[in-house]
DNA sequence: ACTATTCCGGAACGTTCGTTCTTTTAAAGG
DNA sequence: CCTTTAAAAGAACGAACGTTCCGGAATAGT
């Protein structure tokens, strides 16, 4: 029928992902995008439409990787409190390596969501989800005898999504990976 | 000797920083601020200098009332717990209110922080003095027998920055006050 | 009254941006 | 072979941006 595309779709998406973590929405050009995904302009629209469509889509796909690992995560069973400080060093690891770009869910919360419903409302079911999975998470440790029965799993695990979001604003703009570390062993005391 | 300025210097750079805290430093135009602060263009320029310049401005009389804020909060006496809500509670309030604005230093962390050395130093400062001025708190509620010996007052200092970075992210593209409340509350579990 | 300084409106500049168009070349399937 | 589709490169567009310049009106102090 037709002549293959050169270069494979997902992967560049990957890459874009860490472009737009990295600088943002904004300030990451189009130019920039072409340059670095390797790909020429005309076959990036193409391909993914225009920027914003491209954002959408790059945002969608590091949602879905997160709560893939997520649920990977919290499938392994055992003690609850090294499965979720294993959860935040992930999140603190990530958001401090190559430039603290931190995570790209929580800088498109304070970039975009205001002024972008699809943003906010992709905001909005990630949080629901992510809560979710920890919630769930919680509720097996409280039947396994690892978590207090008094404990509320959802808003324990509100409470520490809301947690890791703080810790990968401070990873991107303070990147003090030992500090974020302490602050993630103190935050899992609202369990005890 | 000349003409005397029509607007108050002080006041146009309040106004500025609510438009920056709740758009941002590159969804703010000059133009908007124009229009917005009743300022001319020129004036503007004449005044604070370019766009840049008056960010800067903004954000450092942002963390100076916050400073002068906290340190008024801080000085007063009596158990520390209800304290420390308060000091969640204005966060969350203020985060919430008028579309949801957030934290203009926890907003620039994501923002500017990472191509802005300028802005980094700041947030870096004001990290440093807002632990700092809670670790002191913190001191004293040990000396009164309001906290526990064993406790590391900068750590949980540093840990309840990071919460509030957290709140104050989740207000903006959330802003789901009771629920923040809650995490809150559960955040200074961390002190028993 | 004079002068200096500011305010205001608007025009203008140069740059960058996202986006579209055009053309040429290249590969894959009928 | 021929058609279809994609790639690549570059030109071009209109819009928005930050910024500067100009000219006229207003207001303060000498």
């Amino acid at each position: 029928m037709s002549r293959a595309k050169e270069f494979d779709e997902a992967e560049v998406l990957d890459h874009a992902v860490e472009l737009f973590r990295a600088r943002g929405f904004q300030s990451t050009s189009f130019t920039d995008l072409t340059g670095e995904l390797g790909v020429s302009r005309q076959s990036l629209y193409d391909t993914y439409g225009d920027k914003q469509t491209l954002f959408h889509a790059a945002l969608k796909r590091y949602r879905e990787r997160s709560l893939d690992y997520l649920g990977r995560h919290f499938a392994s069973t055992g003690p609850i409190r090294p499965l979720l400080l294993q959860f935040f060093e992930g999140a603190i690891n990530g958001s401090c390596s190559k430039g603290n770009p931190g995570c790209l869910m929580a800088n498109s919360m304070v970039e975009m969501a205001p002024h972008d419903p699809a943003i906010r409302a992709l905001a909005l079911a990630h949080a629901r989800d992510v809560e979710g999975l920890i919630a769930a998470r919680l509720s097996v440790a409280q039947r396994e005898r690892d978590l207090g029965r008094d404990k509320d799993p959802a808003a324990l695990a509100r409470f520490l999504y809301h947690t890791v979001l703080g810790l990968s604003v401070a990873a991107r703009a303070l990147g003090e990976r030992d500090t974020l570390l302490g602050s993630a062993r103190l935050a899992l005391l609202a369990l005890d």
